[in-house]
DNA sequence: CAAGAAATTGACACTGTGTAAAGTTGACAC
DNA sequence: GTGTCAACTTTACACAGTGTCAATTTCTTG
């Protein structure tokens, strides 16, 4: 694959990203982002055979561009589980915002492509297991209720999280972000810790 | 409208129902909704002139079937705001699993198209009035929370209460519907009642 | 039985995805 | 400079699914 053609796909999953990112309400078709990105609607289905491609490729492209598993790491370094808590849900609750667009694309066509199901179920597991490790820390310091065992806490908190849920709160409810992630660390700290374990 | 095509409409809106609650994951056509109610396709069209409008009187149908106001009704009879809060989810949430499928074809359509879009929107508003009057219910006992106001309580409830996050729960996360009463239930509780209002 | 509503038959327009083939352009190698 | 190769263009078409239209048949009911 030569230079130009790495440029053009680059060219491509920006304009892409780009489409979907400022117009979120409407479909964005093949031949619009051909339009955008400056080239004809066959040319864009040699770099990427099927719509779904190209909205994975452009997942995985933000993902890259963005760096997220250095922007989970600060919860990697906390020490406490409550601590560890808070940064998973600042990391992760801030990167929402910037993949909302191309994640929504992606969710509309989950049900329908299977391909576009297995890149989304990839990406929300690694989520998962953010959740899972924000909780097993938790643990840890034996501050999890009583009433919840490690991967019913992981299950909540990765609802808690969910886009749907960032979603309805600061698109529907109109929240700000500051709301959203202010709201969400308290919300999910008093579903996750146990009370008497607050010192 | 006559006698006859009274009783066509009802076992079209059955036959879509039946379709949409039987094969959630798979996208049902026109033509599959018709023939399924033994019909020819244009005839469908003759009484529900867009898939939209088919959609939404589905939904409409629902409701009146299950008559959805009187579902709620307990919440409105419980004396205490905790009482009312757990009539609420309750009520609510043995109803989404009833509505999965349609709501679930709704969604789907409601970023493109502007009816299902209002009409969906209206479903949603008049839950989030329940959720509005069980968080009234315990601002009157003053159990609420002195960090939230009755509008971001009512939210909250809102989003934990959301399709979406029952699909999650229960659908990816694979919880029987009485954990998901039972943890929405306390989850709500824990998030919406203040600790020193529990007595 | 006559009238009218309900449904059928068959055809077609439109949108968007995806495929196919022949021709153009530009860079680079020799 | 000529040849070649990859990227891209142009043009055309297949296919699915929605929605429209008109002519005809069947059923029901007064």
């Amino acid at each position: 694959m030569s230079r130009k053609s790495l440029d053009t796909r680059k060219r491509i999953l920006d304009t892409t990203w780009k489409l979907l990112e400022t117009e979120p309400e409407k479909a964005v078709r093949m031949a619009d982002i051909a339009k955008a990105a400056g080239l004809t609607r066959q040319a864009l289905y040699l770099h990427f055979p099927k719509r779904s491609d190209l909205m994975i490729a452009t997942v995985r492209h933000l993902d890259e561009v963005y760096d997220v598993d250095t922007r989970l790491i600060p919860s990697r370094t906390a020490s406490s589980g409550r601590e560890r808590l808070a940064a998973f849900i600042e990391a992760w609750g801030n990167y929402i915002p910037l993949i909302y667009g191309v994640a929504k694309a992606l969710m509309a066509m989950k049900d329908t492509d299977a391909d576009v199901n297995a890149a989304w179920t990839d990406r929300m597991t690694a989520v998962r297991h953010g959740c899972a490790a924000a909780v097993n820390a938790i643990e840890v310091d034996g501050a999890l209720p009583r009433s919840l065992t490690p991967d019913e806490a992981t299950d909540i908190l990765w609802a808690l999280l969910s886009i749907s849920t960032w979603e309805q709160l600061t698109q529907t409810s109109g929240w700000s972000q500051d709301a959203y992630l202010k709201h969400m660390t308290s919300l999910a700290h008093t579903a996750l810790i146990r009370p008497e374990a607050i010192t």
